[in-house]
DNA sequence: TTAAATTAATCAATCGATTGATTAATTTTG
DNA sequence: CAAAATTAATCAATCGATTGATTAATTTAA
């Protein structure tokens, strides 16, 4: 019944407190609180404030970067992978709702360089499949020529608009993005339409 | 010689440093040093630093809100009011960087929902013109029918991976977004790959 | 001269961090 | 095993620094 291990306990509410107030909008006596723990356990555990911070970074990061590799190694036509991919990836986030708004608000900032540098390093690792997929298609001729960093970028800024700020284009009332059975859904909604769009897009025009 | 608006000065140092450091991570001594103003000038003129941010925003969003509406008035197929809507609006974000990237960090936050709904509201706005233009499109038959909220998230995402963190997909270094000399080749190629993307998935097939 | 603009000095409140003391858990030793 | 010694975990209280905001004094301009 005793809260054992309060250093999850810390990590768990700071991730939350970061993604929905930002780190500089979150005090470490709201992580107190918000964790049952005491203030003076945040230091005990992890040094500082920014130590909570880079802490569940680093952590959410490292198992992100290699998610999408093991799709590109599979035997399967560029187009099969890059639906995988698009479903994959969209899960991932989708089931992290929180580290990706932390990430992706780090990456507008120009505090803490390092913490930018390490993400745009995690971002640079799953592009780097995303446009190896396009390339290959394109030399084998499956899909068209087109400006793969932009279309990538089309992938990705869609489904950060959808996960970190989904009112801004659908408008749902009392919508919880957290709560799986609201979002997947969504998610569905989401992947249909991005496998759609990339899969037109690249199609070689047949004229 | 002497400085003659100092409320301005104010407002544009203090948009600067909102859209770079966040709400909370500016401090009114920054906002001072760096418009070369008193620190009690901002409580002289705006009452308090959220005073600052609000004339800041409102200012902005007002701007933003009926700008693609007069496209829609003119007497075009749809097919070339899209790829108008596209150009002007990337024009408007590439020259309100800051605002932008305040606008866009707004919405991935909770605290302020007025703010929040503000932003909302002026999405909605532009939303919506778009959203009128393509459903025209698809009543004349000129386009197939797609899922327009999803088609849109796509438009609005790209141009905002591009413009608030355009290293998260297209690593250039030493690259300066305000600069408009060197922004404008980017905004130029974004805006071809996302008429090329829109109309391409918008269509009709032809089998 | 008088109202507006500007400044330096200062306010209470809150921040992140640290302290020393206390308790719980673990290891060592006889 | 059990007592002693050690380490880990937790706490309330408090530190100095910084925050946003306010005051009162001074300068500028009409």
């Amino acid at each position: 019944m005793e809260k054992a291990d309060k250093k999850a306990d810390i990590l768990k509410a700071a991730e939350l407190l970061f993604s929905e107030f930002g780190f500089e909008g979150t005090s470490t006596r709201q992580i107190a609180k918000e964790s049952g723990a005491n203030m003076a356990m945040i230091n005990y555990y992890f040094g500082s404030k920014e130590g909570v911070f880079l802490e569940i970074m680093e952590s959410r990061i490292s198992g992100f970067k290699s998610q999408l590799s093991e799709i590109n190694k599979e035997q399967i036509p560029a187009k099969e992978k890059l639906l995988k991919v698009i479903d994959q990836y969209t899960k991932r986030i989708f089931s992290n709702i929180s580290f990706h708004k932390m990430m992706h608000r780090e990456l507008s900032l120009i505090q803490r360089p390092d913490m930018f540098c390490q993400i745009k390093d995690a971002m640079a690792c799953n592009r780097l499949v995303i446009e190896e997929i396009i390339e290959s298609g394109i030399a084998e001729g499956t899909f068209r020529p087109v400006d793969i960093r932009m279309s990538i970028a089309s992938l990705m800024g869609t489904i950060t608009v959808i996960a970190a700020s989904p009112s801004k284009v659908i408008d749902i009332e009392n919508f919880d993005i957290t709560d799986e059975k609201q979002s997947e859904p969504l998610r569905k909604r989401l992947v249909a339409h991005l496998q759609d769009l990339i899969i037109t897009h690249l199609a070689p025009k047949n004229d």
